[in-house]
DNA sequence: GCGACAG
DNA sequence: ATCTTGTCGC
């Protein structure tokens, strides 16, 4: 992945720095191969349970990431860092970026896209940490959240499947996206080389009978365990 | 000035 | 992110 100082620094001056760099380029659009089985990455970080607010340097973490194709897991990865920032809204990369892609690249076999929880195109700079971290790791990535960090836009129908655009300053950058009928819909964010309409099939491609796409659920299942495992 | 603000 | 409490549905 190269030098991580050079994409993970350490202050917010430069860190927005490198997000206004990054935001600035249009990246060669990836799209799902359509004749071979698409391999669906995921990977997630928690932190101590009983630490509530925005946390601080040094503070413990646990990431794992996982490969998946068609529905079996092929690869995973987990691991215990530690946190290089308090998490500030806009600059949630300098807390858990270095951690989550050091977690990546361990991979035995990478996917082909990435699941982030984090926000991509729907940022101040327009570099939010699932596509800052697909810059990074040279690989697509699409993000998820629970909501848009400034991207406005409708609620789709109550349906499974149904999607509804979300724009920042008239540009679309993600989607709402049902997952589950009569459940709140989740974000699908253009990341690293994908566009609104490949996050939100990505998205759909990796949800399984629960709200969350499979491997974010099992990401986050992995390195809470490592926690819990202490 | 005040509220909002990914995890 | 994590925690608490309450409510609804199977």
């Amino acid at each position: 992945m190269g030098v991580p100082e050079r994409w993970w620094p350490d202050g917010p001056a430069e860190l927005a720095a490198v997000q206004a760099e990054l935001g600035a380029r249009s990246p060669a659009p990836w799209r799902p191969p359509a004749d071979r089985p698409i391999r669906i990455g995921g990977c997630f970080c928690c932190f101590p349970r009983g630490v509530e607010g925005f946390g601080e340097r040094g503070d413990p973490l646990w990431v794992a990431a996982v490969t998946y194709e068609d529905r079996r897991r092929i690869a995973s990865a987990v691991r215990g860092d530690r946190a290089r920032a308090p998490y500030v809204a806009g600059l949630l990369a300098m807390r858990e970026g270095p951690a989550l892609a050091a977690a990546v690249s361990e991979l035995s076999v990478l996917p082909d896209v990435l699941l982030v929880n984090a926000t991509g195109r729907d940022h101040p700079r327009a570099a939010g940490l699932a596509y800052h971290l697909g810059a990074a790791l040279d690989l697509p990535t699409v993000g998820v959240t629970h909501r848009p960090l400034l991207a406005t836009g409708d609620w789709p129908a109550d349906e499974a499947g149904a999607a509804g655009t979300l724009t920042l300053a008239g540009a679309p950058v993600g989607a709402w996206v049902r997952t589950r009928a009569g459940r709140r819909p989740l974000v699908a964010h253009a990341g690293w080389r994908t566009d609104p309409g490949t996050a939100v099939e990505v998205v759909r491609q990796a949800t399984g009978t629960a709200r969350t796409p499979v491997p974010l659920r099992e990401a986050r299942r992995l390195a809470r365990r490592a926690r819990a495992l202490r």
